[in-house]
DNA sequence: ACTCAACAACTACACGTGTAAACTGCAAGC
DNA sequence: GCTTGCAGTTTACACGTGTAGTTGTTGAGT
């Protein structure tokens, strides 16, 4: 499932809360976004169209819920990523990360942690 | 610096080797894909307008070059891509990705490597 | 001198995306 | 009943991208 940024920022907020009508969307999403309501409709429109966001009629109004997890797409999305720019793996890009970013210690000390539980789950 | 995915490729070819020649680097990039020599040209032309390439005339023809570091370019899409699904850090990145990818016992050892060297940097 | 391959430069065209305007109901309030 | 506001739908339009085709130029080989 291929989202766009925009279409990404209309998802976030209904993985947050469903179902939701499109005045409900567009106050959420204007929290962040300045974004024309008609925009926003559009985006919607889109998303259905894609079948990323499903709604079902409530009168004469839908109701809009995500159709993606977002775990689905996040992996997606992540392999993408590690593919264009790391060759696939994961190891490079931590690597690069703290060649540049300077990771802190508590976020190694994060990754740590993450990394111990990971190997408990491993064996 | 923004570059689409097509250049990237040319970017990959550039960063291996430079100046090349347009005839070089359509010979280097065929080797992967399968473009249309014009495309290709097209895609250096894109590049040069947007200042990621940068040429020198010899003759009647220009050497090409990368004019953007890949290191740089990485840390700019690294930090895109952090900020547009993970909230900009990197932790909850790879606990998704354990999540939903495993990473093998080696690659774990492998993080903890890099994780291990870092830890003695930031002493 | 002529031809041809390689290069430069310009043009093309469809599709996705960001960003909306315009038009069409209808339901609720005045 | 007429207006207004919101939902739904359709249309618009510029810009980036993928993917080339066309045209003009020239150095090198015959």
């Amino acid at each position: 499932m291929k989202v766009s940024d925009s279409e990404l920022k209309l998802l976030e907020v209904l993985w947050q809360q469903s179902p939701l009508t499109v005045g409900q969307v567009i106050q959420r999403v204007q929290i962040n976004a300045k974004w024309h309501e008609n925009t926003i409709k559009t985006l919607l429109m889109r998303l259905t169209k894609k079948q990323a966001v499903k709604r079902h009629k409530d009168g004469r109004r839908y109701f809009y819920q995500a159709n993606v997890e977002k775990d689905t797409l996040l992996s997606e999305e992540t392999q993408g990523f590690l593919a264009k720019f790391f060759g696939g793996r994961v190891s490079p890009f931590i690597a690069h990360f703290n060649k540049t970013n300077k990771l802190s210690s508590d976020e190694i000390k994060e990754l740590e942690a993450i990394l111990a539980k990971m190997k408990q789950e491993n064996d």
